[in-house]
DNA sequence: TTAATATTCAATTATTCTATTGAATATTTA
DNA sequence: TAAATATTCAATAGAATAATTGAATATTAA
């Protein structure tokens, strides 16, 4: 029990904090949170996360070292995506246990949602019912780029900043669903929130496409629809 | 699109990233994994993951600011634990994608067991289910207080340092597995070397109880054999 | 009460990580 | 070829982290 073991253990456990220190800073973990969207050039990347691009690009190059992204270059822009699904599964996992054990996390939900209109809780069952059966109208309020990876079946794609143009093909006399990329999005809120000024019954779905996939909801793309 | 949103995204990135810090250090994984076994004391812990109390002390008290684990008082020794089963698959889905994403794990392995006796890779489909099915004698080599906590039904406990003292209860006309806490648990390597050395027919299993959970298989604790 | 033991705390040093900046590289367009 | 653009590289300073040591605390045993 002396030496040799000693050593492989420390071996090992050094490549498994690999993934760890990947994980460990904020910017980085919302850089993977966007790429389980889908792929991204460095300059939207680092736009939606608010960082420089030169900042992010470091970032970036560290989750590329820990091989959980990888970038291909297309013309003049890096396209940067998951090296794998089961990273994103990861991140999730990482996000649930975050939820489930950090009660900071549920105090800064409230605490930015409290006061908003349309955004007490609802019963997320009986809505993912709703959704499943198709009985309510569902909207999708991510770029349509996102749309076309992967959403909702029977869902509308109408990004939030499109939705001020698109408000006339909405029904008054039925419940809106919108969704984005997850709990901690803020298109959908803004999309209730928008919808809720203009006399439509919108409720927000605060799952994303990726929480979904992972209770065995059914996901269409592109090629499924249309 | 602006301040609060950012502020707000900040603030909950910020928390995953927690859990993140708390397994970016190899130690920190090596004490989780411990843990992943069952409760110990810091005294324990820290001979175990060949670090000194104090040092082994700090390190669970980041893991326990992350909320991962716990720690209970119980006379002169303060006994630590997982806060949740959930911690213990999350530990694995890391392990996992560290198996599959970085090619130096494999690596790492294949060179400390070349050169061992009996180490070959064996169809780990085809041990499991000998395994499953009874056809084998199965060894647990693990301390007799992680028997009692899991093991696979039928197993006989004989800890590594017992031995050697029970080898005449063994067969030398049937297989023998050996197994232990998982694949960078050294036991059933020195299990399996022990055996052969003395013509017993020795096989190890890489899997762990853990991973045999997360397989489906059947974990048979004190309680329910005896 | 005193001594022994298990654990934690506090301070120090060495190391590693992050953000920032400006320059360098590579690809496309004019 | 020259200019424009996207990305990366390199160097820096400031912040966070880890290991070490010795002292402090708390519980038990004598």
């Amino acid at each position: 029990m002396k030496n040799p073991n000693r050593a492989f253990k420390d071996a090992i456990y050094e490549q498994f904090a690999r993934i760890g220190k990947a994980v460990s800073s904020p910017k980085r973990l919302e850089l993977l949170d966007l790429l389980c969207q889908g792929p991204r050039t460095v300059e939207v990347l680092a736009k939606e996360s608010g960082l420089t691009v030169a900042n992010a690009s470091q970032h970036l190059q560290v989750l590329r070292a820990a091989s959980l992204v990888a970038a291909e270059k297309e013309g003049l822009f890096v396209h940067y995506r998951l090296a794998d699904q089961a990273v994103c599964e990861f991140f999730r996992a990482m996000r649930v246990l975050a939820e489930s054990r950090l009660a900071e996390v549920e105090l800064i939900k409230r605490r930015f949602l409290e006061g908003r209109e349309g955004m007490e809780p609802v019963d997320r069952k009986a809505l993912l019912e709703l959704v499943r059966k198709g009985a309510v109208t569902v909207l999708d309020v991510r770029p349509a780029e996102e749309y076309r990876a992967g959403h909702i079946p029977g869902a509308l794609s109408i990004p939030l900043k499109d939705l001020k143009l698109h408000l006339a093909e909405l029904p008054h006399d039925q419940d809106i669903v919108a969704y984005c990329r997850g709990p901690y999005c803020v298109l959908s809120i803004q999309a209730v929130e928008m919808l809720r000024a203009r006399g439509f019954h919108a409720i927000r779905l605060e799952e994303g496409i990726q929480d979904l996939r992972a209770l065995g909801f059914p996901i269409a793309t592109e090629e499924t629809t249309k």
